[in-house]
DNA sequence: GTCTATAATTTGATAGAC
DNA sequence: GTCTATCAAATTATAGAC
């Protein structure tokens, strides 16, 4: 699950994505990051030369992060239902339990005035994410558990990721994690995922 | 419905809600708001003294007008289940249509940074977005269509405003509108909808 | 109410030494 | 790779004239 990132890269990496989790790409500088880290804003610079470099570079990171913790979509020891209960714990893990919110949510309300880079790694990992879940629901799994039709998995998944983003956004707000928990009961008792 | 606001308060307040609709609570200035209007920064100081002046008020007006759209969640003439259909409607007119997030969706993602007023008051707004639809969910009406129990009501308010948040974010992000129109359609299937 | 002018600070980014 | 030093531009905000 190697990223390509490693020392002083990876460092920076983590205090951005935790800065732009808290107040979005604006509300942080790369003397803020430095500082983070315990260096000054030019060595930032020397690792990622524009801030629309270091954006991108922490959203491709948190891609290959997520969709690696997902594992596969089509497991055939697993049913639909499983995996998107797995979905739903990847949420919860990567949210919830830190009480900060996704990433791509942050980066993607202010998709129309971030770099054009920036902006099109996060439509590809949402793009991804709803292909994952699709591709979840749709493939027969675990003891003969059928898998739902292309279409009937797209709209699941469409549903399903919205559910779970709403949920997460929600509950991360109102500081109220049985926000999220109510909701990923209730997606985990729709009749298209528990098949 | 009217908000208080006349004359170029309420032309500052329409530019400042665009702007932070695109691109968030950092990504605008007093001089491009000033320049929208037609006047100078300082003039907009005139009117809103600190910038967290100006974002709690954009708040509050935008929760005051689409509180104010959505109409008493209580009517007797309708059913819970075309009231759901309202609020989705209420979400599509003011996000959808014209292919902005919702100014409390990107305020939302930026919360942990933004001014302490500023974050109230969009708890407010969420606040009363859920309670709304929780009485909306519960209050019987129509030909005699059954309301939820309370606690059926709450549940059942956190899953529609997060399926409805969570596919505006989704459809305007990935500039899909039927996104947000397929997730609407099956939220309005959902039995405890139905009635 | 709107303006000019400006203060004080922060920002993204670069040059060049070590 | 990291530093010091620095730049040009932008930012929030204020003072005071009209």
């Amino acid at each position: 699950m190697s990223t390509g990132y490693t020392g002083k890269a990876a460092e920076i990496l983590d205090a951005a994505e935790n800065r732009i989790r808290a107040g979005g790409f604006n509300a942080f500088s790369f003397r803020d990051v430095a500082a983070d880290v315990g260096i000054k804003s030019a060595s930032v610079h020397y690792h990622f030369p524009q801030k629309a470099d270091l954006g991108k570079a922490v959203v491709e990171r948190y891609t290959a992060t997520f969709l690696a913790s997902l594992g596969a979509p089509d497991d055939p020891a697993h049913t639909p239902a499983r995996r998107i209960a797995h979905l739903a714990t990847a949420y919860r893990i990567s949210t919830i339990d830190r009480g900060a919110i996704c990433l791509c949510c942050v980066l993607g309300s202010e998709a129309a005035d971030l770099p054009a880079d920036v902006a099109d790694a996060l439509r590809r990992f949402f793009r991804q994410l709803l292909t994952w879940t699709q591709t979840a629901l749709k493939t027969p799994g675990g003891h003969a558990a059928p898998g739902l039709s292309e279409d009937a998995a797209r709209l699941g998944a469409n549903q399903a990721v919205s559910m779970l983003q709403g949920a997460m956004f929600l509950s991360i707000l109102l500081k109220e994690p049985a926000h999220f928990e109510d909701a990923a009961t209730r997606l985990l008792a729709l009749d298209f995922v528990k098949g």
